[in-house]
DNA sequence: TATATTAGACAGTACGGGTATCCAGTTGCC
DNA sequence: GGCAACTGGATACCCGTACTGTCTAATATA
């Protein structure tokens, strides 16, 4: 398959797809000549799944890119994929020391829940961040709040992981833990609205 | 207060507080001369929510100020709020008709919940775009898969509304509406990922 | 009166995510 | 073998977003 054809099959413009080769999203194509390479089925779900991180989960290039890898170099090790998946973050900020006021609380919550979760993960910053901004805007939240909210969460990543213990194949495995830990958020966050919607309806009547 | 303090006070440059006065997303001071305007805490308190609103959430300023007008115009009606405030999308996209093969799934899912959403609600579009996602990708992901999730981000919507219940003040309502279904969520997602790096490190061993 | 601020307008910047153009090399087909 | 059509790769360019810097006339302060 020549770069048309993946452009035609996957509906991507051919100057997309020159742009994550590139950007090195998209590994290249078997050279058979110095102006001609050869594209794979590989390559089509490649850029299937690049698309869905970038316009569905709302992904920069760069995060894509660091996630794609770290999944094609660790597949088999299913739970350090997950690892790695997880330390990805959506929108980059700029990697500041940590230390704040809220990351203590954060502490409080994950010891309170008996989870073991390594000490630099991404999530915490952005649990002390959130927190810190619900206070300095007036609100007492703290991380007692959050506590019914982190058992529902328990009970998500349980299904989660639900899903891909019946998998076999590595890659398999490796791109599913993609798409549930990454893609799938977008649409939880809209289960939520909708269920808001309705509970709201519900208890103010309509 | 001139612009100055309310830089100092916020930590917001003043040339940024500037910025959000021509974008609409802060009210103009009281003009007390031509070049004198008077500041008030409310644009205190209004300037640290566009902040949380863009930099912790990752709306933009076009999607904030929709945000922000919306639960102005309308506080005291908070289910009519919370119907504005879910209607803000993370990540604007240029709005389609709609009609794709997934918008029945979410039918079909909705109903089966026994939800009540409007028609035209954005999370609709959400949820049938990442099934769609889903399975050009390959993954038999069907309505069904998301119903125990469904029931999660329901319950999760009834801590949510409990939330809203103990306060009269409507303006600390409509605000805390906000707060809890826009700020929450990046917060959720985190809890969500440590929680399944916590159920990874429990099946796997480590 | 001298100095510092201020509001508001406007131009400029930095970055992300692509597009458009160009070109030499290659292929299919008569 | 000749020629149009296509290809990969590099470079330049474009557009939107979120600011940031500079300027100016008016005002406050000492």
């Amino acid at each position: 398959m020549r770069i048309s054809e993946l452009s035609r099959r996957s509906g991507v413009p051919g100057a997309t797809i020159k742009f994550y080769l590139r950007e090195g999203l998209l590994p290249p194509g078997r050279a058979t000549a110095a102006t001609q390479a050869e594209y794979s089925e590989v390559h089509l779900r490649r850029l299937r799944l690049i698309r869905a991180l970038i316009g569905v989960r709302g992904l920069t290039v760069n995060a894509t890119r660091e996630v794609l890898t770290a999944v094609s170099e660790h597949e088999g090790d299913l739970h350090q994929v997950l690892g790695l998946v997880l330390g990805a973050r959506p929108v980059n900020r700029e990697e500041e020391p940590q230390g704040g006021l809220g990351s203590s609380e954060v502490n409080a919550l994950v010891e309170q829940m008996g989870w073991q979760v390594s000490a630099h993960a991404p999530a915490r910053r952005v649990i002390a961040e959130t927190l810190e901004s619900l206070r300095s805007l007036g609100a007492d939240y703290s991380w007692r709040t959050l506590l019914p909210y982190a058992e529902l969460a328990r009970q998500t990543a349980v299904l989660d992981l639900d899903q891909l213990e019946d998998t076999d194949d590595s890659v398999e495995q490796a791109e599913r833990a993609l798409l549930l830990t990454v893609l799938l958020e977008p649409a939880l966050l809209a289960l939520r609205r909708m269920a808001q919607e309705n509970e709201s309806a519900a208890r103010h009547g309509d």
